[in-house]
DNA sequence: CTGTTAGCGCTTTCAG
DNA sequence: CTGAAAGCGCTAACAG
């Protein structure tokens, strides 16, 4: 910088305030500086412009199950739309362990995001974004929501699963089975909720054994799809409340050598690219993920760009998407509701 | 720091040895240090501390299609290695395009990552690597190879392709399709000439008609397969390069009505988390991508620890999944080669 | 074994 | 409209 000012014959402050467009230079000086950056191949060092209390056109992204493919279309989305707007990212799996996540917080402050994303793990309330808070740092909750003042995304659940829920039941399931997410997270309760209010519209009386704890993930949803099959009078018909799980319980069903829709319909929370390709043909709640991820980042920027903001908090309509392992037998048209 | 040192009794340059380790301070003072960061909370800055020099402890990935399956383990993989090692990752999207994937790399650079594991686009040899290589920045290349003295790790592809051909000429199948990946990638040309010594092995002849062109992605493949369908003599079985692609020919071939292995073969490279679970069961090359990635950043920290080190070109081998959408007939084992 | 001090490359008052 | 100079919080000679 030192190079380009001496080169264009000015002080480093106009070379600075010509960068940035801090405060009004001469025509012919902006000219004169500009040229001297095209030859010197000069290029701003962001650490430095950090130090000097600039923001670092970076935010942060703490999520949990990175490879996780409810979770890798947010990814993608921010990553977009941070590019978009030049912002880096900095990436970080939380495991959804409230203390890993409190470091990973603490270590993205540290490098100074101008602010980030965080789909908050259960505990993250009294720990992340506690701290998130102190530091007075922005943030946007994505995915999960929380009983804050503080800007959140996602996408409707509880409505959505009573859906589910009660599709199932007008088919004429009386046993039907949820493998719920992690507790603590306020998806798993929402969809714990519209499955209990799908049950009562199709006048199913709520039997708490035939909700089966899937933590989110693949592995444990499959060992607890397991047990719920081998319980006295088990389901005829399942919910899997995210994607993770939903293949966790196929795993289940396939040791078991129950087919779907025959031998058990099953219904879930998420799409995947392939739901149209592969059978069975999965019915289930499409979440708009990458406008979520996009709105994220949005609602992040509009809140540097003007830090006095109200906080909101984003609820994004998800599509029914009425396929074929629910069992209807009629040639359901796919992404119709 | 200051506060710390204050506290302490001491001065900062005591303060930084304590907190780096970089020489011998007296136990006493360093009980004393370590008590004074505890009780101010004092949180290292990052910074500032990269500003003064030392290292970032950060690495950039800078990787295509940061929402393709075939990729989101890598970065899933590569997050986890670098947390491990407490290096923080940068994540940015190529999207395989030379200049995006430049400045990409710049910008990479620029906020002073340590090192980068990049998945080079077709041309980043004159482009992202070629400037890496002025400015001296480390590197390792992940799945595609360069003819460059740079550590880089990927799997074989040649040998796998071919079996995969092989195994379909076996099965009788004259015509064999191929839909490959991006021009210029070295994934793609080395699993075309698997394509090609599969077919001598069973005595066919090279129809350069039976190859399509899907870039590496869902949407051109779906397309390049319709071609390959409408054309005359069609193929009876193909084989998709990648597991974008096999997403987009499943999508031709449901549009044209055919079923899988019944109508038509089908066998690819890259495994599906729920490969075993839909129908089809896809028969396909399993790359070994957790190891992968894990082992780009060990040769990207091996090399930040010693820089003098010779170049490492790492072949990983994948596995041959045998399943049911070769059409093999019999109850083929999962799992087995 | 410890402290003093000169930067790292920029932003931003303050002064002109 | 422009410049001088004081930091930002740390690291690493250099000196003791």
């Amino acid at each position: 910088m030192a190079e380009v000012a001496k080169e264009a014959g000015v002080s480093i402050t106009t070379v600075s305030h010509v960068l940035n467009g801090t405060r009004h230079v001469n025509e012919k000086t902006v000219a004169r500086v500009r040229k001297a950056i095209e030859d010197t191949g000069y290029q701003p060092h962001s650490i430095a412009r950090a130090l000097a209390g600039a923001p670092t056109q970076s935010i942060g992204l703490a999520i949990s199950g990175i490879a996780n493919p409810y979770m890798v279309d947010f990814i993608s989305a921010i990553e977009a739309e941070a590019a978009e707007h030049d912002y880096t990212l900095l990436l970080g799996d939380t495991h959804d362990e409230p203390n890993k996540e409190l470091q990973m917080v603490q270590e993205l402050v540290r490098r100074r995001v101008d602010g980030l994303v965080l789909a908050p793990s259960p505990g993250a309330m009294d720990q992340a974004v506690r701290y998130l808070a102190e530091q007075s740092t922005p943030v946007v909750l994505l995915d999960r929501f929380l009983p804050l003042d503080v800007d959140q995304v996602g996408t409707e659940n509880e409505e959505p699963a009573a859906q589910l829920v009660e599709h199932l039941a007008q088919l004429g399931h009386r046993r039907i089975g949820l493998v719920a997410g992690l507790e603590g997270l306020s998806t798993t309760e929402e969809r714990i909720a519209g499955y209990r209010k799908g049950l009562q519209r199709g006048d199913i009386e709520f039997d708490p054994a035939l909700i089966a704890h899937g933590a989110s993930q693949h592995e444990p949803a499959r060992a607890a799809t397991k047990r719920l099959l081998e319980g006295a009078d088990p389901p005829t018909a399942l919910l899997a409340a995210n994607s993770a799980m939903t293949i966790g319980v196929m795993h289940a069903l396939r040791e078991r050598g129950l087919e779907v829709p025959d031998d058990i319909a099953l219904v879930a929370f998420d799409d995947f690219e392939w739901s149209d390709l592969f059978r069975p043909r999965l019915t289930v709640i499409a979440q708009p993920t990458r406008v979520i991820g996009a709105r994220a980042v949005q609602l992040l920027l509009a809140r540097l760009a003007e830090p006095g903001l109200a906080a909101q908090s984003v609820r994004l309509k998800p599509t029914f998407v009425h396929r074929e392992s629910c069992g209807c037998g009629h040639d359901a048209p796919s992404g119709a509701g």
